[in-house]
DNA sequence: AAGATTAGTTAATAATGTAAACTATTAACA
DNA sequence: TGTTAATAGTTTACATTATTAACTAATCTT
């Protein structure tokens, strides 16, 4: 049970802390809402290769979501054993790996894709079409503005 | 290298995916700023203890801050390792543990307040003071939003 | 051809989260 | 009043995830 007799949490703690509150909550009950489709981790892994018109190489998709390479390599064997993608070297270039959906994934994808409209929906019940849309641009803006951080670039470079 | 041929991240994907980036970047910077003080984790349990006009014990910040009381005894015995917060048995109810800050913690909580209140603004570069509170409320109507719903867990690793 | 770089993997380490079992204390109520 | 239930906190065991370093294999640079 939480206070109510002082300020929401939101106005006194790191901006941070909201979002990883938002963080758990919403995989949480996502994970909760496809975990009958047979997963219940790495949807924005699968929902990326399923969109992407670019060449889905594993460091792509760590680019991408922003995920390292390590962790991208337990996320992809994860789905392997899930028969829900599938690498293949590619032949123009063999260091790299092409990332596929299987027709396995395939059928799901569409349930996926609704239960994560389904999520957002709920997440921002309350806001009307506009306030959404400007909503999710900020997102956008924060993402940002944390982006060009010289700590991160630090961190980057460490990483090579 | 994030493509810019295709929709950004946050028009995609689960709306708990920018808020996983920005937790994560947050944190990580913020983690980054605070470092030289000798401490790099736990701020938000130290802010609510300085902050709190409430009995301020174990449960209570497990509540407040939504972290399960296991993790919350682990996060309290890194902080007394630290010589930041004391622990002592609450005379009117022997089971419960009174929370407060050492001295020493008094002493750097304003650094570490403006530490949060600099990265506050680093996030919310670009916005005006009423975008910046809108935004603030609408997190928290995220965070209702997402309450009660049924769930599974979800663990956050907040890396340095 | 030699050396540097890139893609991907493996192993070791650390932080974090949950469940279950436990102690100690207080509350409920028959 | 005494038994039972509930609460606060702790410990242990285990699962997941991120980071670093070291590694293989392939490609690029010069």
């Amino acid at each position: 049970m939480i206070s109510t007799t002082r300020k929401h949490i939101v106005e006194c703690l790191p901006l941070g802390k909201s979002m990883g509150i938002i963080t758990k909550k919403y995989y949480g009950a996502l994970s909760k809402r496809i975990e009958p489709l047979g997963i219940d981790r790495h949807f924005a892994t699968l929902i990326t290769i399923d969109t992407t018109d670019e060449k889905c190489t594993q460091q792509y998709l760590s680019d991408f979501l922003q995920i390292d390479k390590v962790t991208m390599v337990r996320n992809l064997d994860y789905l392997v054993k899930k028969k829900l993608i599938k690498r293949t070297v590619n032949p123009e270039d063999r260091r790299e790996h092409i990332i596929e959906l299987t027709e396995k994934a395939k059928k799901i994808m569409p349930a996926i894709h609704n239960e994560i409209e389904a999520m957002n929906n709920i997440a921002l019940k309350g806001f009307n079409k506009k306030e959404a849309k400007l909503f999710k641009e900020q997102l956008a803006v924060v993402i940002k503005n944390l982006d060009n951080l010289p700590v991160n670039e630090v961190s980057i470079n460490i990483n090579k």
